[in-house]
DNA sequence: CGTAGGTATGAAAGCGCATTCACTCTAGGG
DNA sequence: CCCTAGAGTGAATGCGCTTTCATACCTACG
């Protein structure tokens, strides 16, 4: 690759400044048509490409938004099954990128690697014209300094207390809700009455939204309260979920009838485990997720879950991002809070697939 | 948000200049110690933000990847469905960024839109070191003035004669191969004599390439074989899969026995077709796909179809980018031919599921 | 005690484009 | 026939950063 042509190669090339350049692709109808043509022949031989780096700094925007996405690379899932590697962090790209496009921005993503003074975020912060962040990606510190400086959006995340992000616009799900009624289903329409919840060990805002949930199901249904998840794992994972599993079936206390997962992920490692263990499910235990995940689908029995719509949430996300950026929104951040479904699969009991 | 800081400001409150500044998150250890924390404290104080822009301007490379990809937004998916919502796309998008990801690039993803003198592609490219496009997402007119100033991977598509694009690094999936095993699979395993293959108007080149496959299984196994498709429809969604379904049930010379469809989604639209026509699948007749979208495991019965490695096509491509990019690979272009496999499942009357 | 060889830092020159301002050249209106 | 508006174009400046090249300062050594 040579050095690629500059405006200056093209005007000289046409015979115009390369004032008249910049015109023809910003501005088209202020250069006469002849001059035009010229100038377009003149790219075209060339090979012109406009820089957008040049632009964007002559400009100061992009036209690109960006979403930063944790590196939930779960290695148990399985390497040659492409649908299974789909998380819902995909979806919320799909999502994204649906919206950003009708609003003629392309997108940028990135999962959080770390390293150096220069993180994940502050690259594409430095890239973008505003961006989303989905929870726990970003240290708290480092995403309060960009968002002075440009729109930001945080997805599923917190908005309590002591986090100082208060003033981001943010978009979440409604997860203790979602996990109340499908505790509830359990058992009320199931009749269980020894559910077991699994966590994890650092309290993700969610997952504590979850937790509560299921607590006040428990609660109005009458059914002991635990203070604590019965399990609490280190991520979220397969292997963590079996892990839980096996743990769960030989308490000192009795295998509890239901074992209801913080995710999708974790409830999936669980059923193979069971599997294994030659504990059916749903028949001798009663399996559960949340998220909705593809993969949750395809596992036999499918799994009963709690879809949270992750599409809608990066073009909602999108939309915020957009009002921001034209001020057609300012002032008071935004909160969302998404409707969530509950899933009603074979791993509690219902009816197949669906 | 006010002006963002620049290296200017950083420079002047810590009292160096910008060029220390700029060493300081471009080569921490050529600054002294004590030096470069004063430079990060003041940096943090002002919410500084190195602009990803003035950056690529001035070191002449941005670290992103790009890629274009079609508008596949198939109305037809139902839209409360985030998981038919996915198709191929997002499979090679994951993929892509996961190995971009390995090298430290972020990446950039933009549908086709069209609009003004100034393209999608154009966009993209003008913001990103090397880009993979997918198949016909962009005109070859444009890719080849591009793609004489940096590396770009075509996706699925052609290699063929007059395209003009041979230059170009290629990755594609064997899809005559693939069809003409799913298709004798049709034929030698359950029998099926009249199989009908339905294709689209336009030619495209795996398209073109899997009517081949499904030609030499026909003439392999003694069936007459079609000099065209049974039936071309205009676009690759589930109303033209309803549609061809249409056509070929009321057909002049009887049903086919076998539906062969050029992809999954057409399938998916045609599974949807015979259910309301009271047709059965597979006993009436066989359905077939070709993708292995997720969607195509979802229906019932499920999709037997071929699936194309589309995580590791976008890891591939990525990696040949990086070569390019790094110089590591020069010369020729490479040109990969994926493996597919057929998955075999209840729409042609083999085993559940999977 | 002078000097070679580093090391830490600064000055300045772009990178490729957008944009403002000034200027030229018609086309009408008086 | 002169003056005034535009319309079309060019010159020049700056966007924020990277990168030589040069300079100042040490340290170690003869």
């Amino acid at each position: 690759m040579t050095a690629a042509p500059t405006v200056y190669d093209v005007a000289e090339r046409s015979g115009v400044s390369i004032a008249t350049v910049s015109r023809v692709y910003r501005n088209p109808d202020s250069v006469r048509a002849a001059t035009r043509e010229r100038v377009l022949a003149a790219a075209k031989e060339l090979g012109y490409v406009p820089s957008g780096n040049a632009r964007g700094l002559a400009s100061r925007s992009t036209g690109v938004l960006g979403l930063c996405f944790p590196d939930y690379a779960d290695p148990a899932a399985d390497a040659d099954d492409d649908d299974a590697a789909m998380l819902y962090s995909d979806q919320i790209i799909r999502g994204m990128e649906r919206a950003a496009r009708r609003h003629g921005y392309a997108l940028l993503i990135a999962a959080s690697l770390q390293g150096g003074p220069e993180s994940l975020v502050a690259k594409v912060a430095g890239r973008v014209d505003g961006f989303a962040v989905m929870a726990r990606t970003v240290p708290t510190e480092e995403l309060e300094v960009i968002s002075r400086r440009r729109p930001v959006v945080m997805l599923a995340g917190p908005r309590e207390g002591a986090e100082s992000l208060d003033h981001l616009d943010h978009i979440e799900v409604a997860n203790e809700e979602g996990q109340r009624e499908l505790t509830r289903h359990l058992i009320e329409d199931h009749g269980l009455r020894r559910p077991a919840y699994v966590g994890t060990a650092e309290e993700s805002p969610d997952v504590e939204a979850r937790f509560r949930g299921f607590r006040r199901a428990c609660r109005d249904a009458g059914v002991e309260v635990p203070d604590e998840p019965a399990v609490r794992v280190g991520m979220m994972t397969q292997a963590e979920g079996a892990r839980a599993a096996g743990l769960l079936c030989d308490r000192p206390g009795g295998r509890p009838d239901a074992f209801v997962f913080a995710n999708d992920q974790m409830a999936v490692g669980a059923l193979h485990a069971l599997e294994r263990r030659g504990v059916a499910v749903p028949d001798d235990v009663v399996v559960t997720g949340f998220d909705g995940i593809t993969l949750s689908r395809l596992v036999r029995p499918a799994l009963t879950t709690v879809r949270q719509p992750m599409v809608r949430m990066g073009e909602e996300a999108t939309e915020i991002l957009v009002q921001r950026l034209t001020g057609e929104r300012s002032g008071d951040p935004v909160s969302l809070m998404l409707p969530v479904s509950v899933a009603r699969r074979a791993s509690c009991g219902c009816g197949e697939g669906e």
